[in-house]
Parts: C-alpha cells; structure tokens; sequence
DNA sequence: GTCTATAGGAAGATAGAC
DNA sequence: GTCTATCTTCCTATAGAC
C-alpha cells in the first residue's frame, strides 16, 4: 500500500530522523531532503503524525529484511542468533539509520497516541518472538521467551549507549556477544 | 551554584519532562507548572537549551540519591545488588520521573552537543562501576565490569520497553531479576 | 528578582492553480 | 499528483516597569 513517492520520502524521511530525530524532523526539511514539497507530504501522509507512524512501519520492515539477511549468511544455529542480533550494532549508514531512527521511534512513543506505542509493542513482540525461536534451535530446553526478551532489551540498551557516545561500537558488540553466551550457559 | 528558585525551577521541569518529554517541554507551561513567569525562567537559566542541560544534570544526581537509598535498605550484598537495579524499574511519582527524564536524556544526546554527551557518559560509567563492585561483593571471581555493562543497560532497554509501552512493569522486574540470576550463575 | 506584555519568528497545515 | 504561496498558530525570548 506504500506507492513509489511513498518509498522514496519515508526513506528520507529515516535518513533526516537519523540525523536530528523524530524530535528535529521539519517538514520543510524532509521536503527539501526528499525533493518534493511540503504540500506534497501532507497529501501522502496526512499529517505530521500520519508521517512518523508510517515510518516506523517502514524502519521495522526494513530492520526484519537486514536480519533475514544476516541468517541467511549464518552456517548454525547458533551463528543465526549470532547474527539476528549483532546486525543491529554495527556501523554501515544503512544499519545505523535504521538503528537511530528506531531508538527515537522507541522513545518518542513514550509521550505519542497508543497508536503509535501499538504499533511499537507488537514490532518489538515480533522479533522477541523470531528471537525465542532461534534460541530454541540452539537448546530447545532453555526459557526461550525470557532469554529473547533480554537479549532483544539488551541489544536496545547497548544501541543507546553507543549511538549515545556512551560506549565504543567494538565493546557492545562484544557485551551482546558475551550476553548470548551467558543466556545459553544458564538452564 | 544552584538557588532555591532554580531548584524549584529544575524539580518542575523535571515533572513537565517526564509528562511531555524534552522536546514537548513549553516554557510557558513549565512557568505555569513551577508557579512563576517564563521571564524569570530566561532570568534564571539564559535560554531554554540552559534550563535542560542543566535540569539534566539535576535528573542524575537525583538518580544517585536515589540508588545510594536504596542501597541502604538492603541487608545482604545480593539484596544491595537487586535494589541497585531494581530501583529503576518501579512505579513511584520520582521514579517514573526520573527514569522517563533520563530516557529522554540519553535519547536526545543522540544528537546533542559533545557537552551533554560527555556528562552523560560520565553519568553512565560511574553507575557501572558501582554495580561492578556490588557484583564483587557477591561474587568475587566474576567478570564483574562486563556483567555490570550489561545488567545496566539492560535496565535502561527495560525501562524504555516499559515506558513506551511495550513491556508491563511487572514483566519487565521479573526479566530483570532472571537477568541478574543469569550473570550470577556464569562464571 | 520578579512580573506583564509583546515582539518576532518558526513550523504545521491548507488553498488553489496546473 | 504535485507545486507555489500563504495562513495561522504556537512558542522562544526580550523590553521595561516595579
């Protein structure tokens, strides 16, 4: 349902959130940045809010595209979930768009319409959900849903840190890394 | 260096962020909020960016108060260790304040000025090292430091879950405990 | 130090032509 | 579907009195 001129400025507008958040995104701004007019945006997305939300639909596509990417270069199990979660902190301008662009979703739904925060909630539900799975695949008698949910907040959390200038991208990848071995290693 | 006014000044700004955000934060209505008019808020802080940047180093001193309480109450070194964290996850009027400002915090550092970037790092890595050492005190022979990275932010992405929405506070507690057992039970 | 009143400027949103 | 032009609202910041 998401027309070319669509496409073309919600990925704009992902590039202009990845650079001053969705707090900084001007319409004006994203009209320049996407080539077209303000008016223009309104007429495809209503309104300012219409925008974001669509958006967010748009960067969680995109986040479950690069992850199934990232499985299929995986060789074992293990090396899936490996993959499925270190795919998010790691610095390609694609990655980390997407990486900002969630967070400031992420945060901003804190104060935004139960729309917003719905459609938030059940995008996080569905990659805990992918997550148990590959847990399962690598010790089926683990408490997989507990271990997906910490492991998915904890990605978040480090994704923060990092983007935040709280934390070197090297050290979280290998924080997560060391994550995954100690959910494993516990029943 | 900061008077009784701008105190009262900074705890209202703190109650208008945590209900609006820091971008949804208006000076008339943190004026009308905090009792006083917006020329003495300009009187007080020079501008609006002023008043945040400051408000936020008040967000986390009020965070260590908070901890070191917290830490008070507990009677063994595991307890002082789960109130550590704990404490951050809980549905009190300060806390929830205090959490939903430091979200922001963090979230708009993302594109702020190194300055804001620099205290909140320095924010973050004296709250690890205190974690570390209680981790210590419980178990000597761990790798506490990276344990305490991650239990951390593993907080932080609860929090954010929680606030937003996507994550009941009781579920999130319940994660953050199993997390805790986690890194406890690994060498 | 604190207020009232207001200047001045963004930024969201729309009207109307093509 | 798309643009140019503009309206209106809202908000930061200051001038000036007390």
């Amino acid at each position: 349902m998401a027309s070319d001129r669509q496409v073309l400025i919600m990925e704009a507008a992902v590039r202009v959130i990845a650079r001053s958040g969705v707090r900084g995104l001007r319409v004006e701004q994203l009209a320049a940045e996407a080539g077209v007019s303000t008016a223009l945006i309104y007429y495809h997305f209503k309104d300012r809010s219409g925008l974001i939300r669509r958006t967010l639909d748009f960067v969680s596509d995109r986040a479950v595209a690069y992850t199934d990417e990232a499985i299929a270069r995986a060789d074992d199990a293990r090396g899936e979930l490996e993959q499925m979660l270190l795919t998010e902190l790691q610095d390609t301008p694609g990655v980390r768009e997407n990486s900002t662009a969630w967070g400031e979703l992420r945060a901003s739904a804190v104060f935004e319409s139960d729309d917003l925060r719905d459609a938030l909630a059940r995008s996080t539900r569905s990659w805990v959900t992918d997550v148990a799975e590959a847990i399962r695949a690598v010790r089926p008698d683990a408490n997989a849903e507990d271990a997906a949910e910490r492991l998915t907040a904890l990605v978040e959390g480090l994704s923060e840190r990092w983007l935040s200038g709280s934390l070197a991208l090297e050290r979280a990848r290998e924080l997560l890394r060391g994550g995954i071995a100690v959910e494993l290693d516990a029943g």
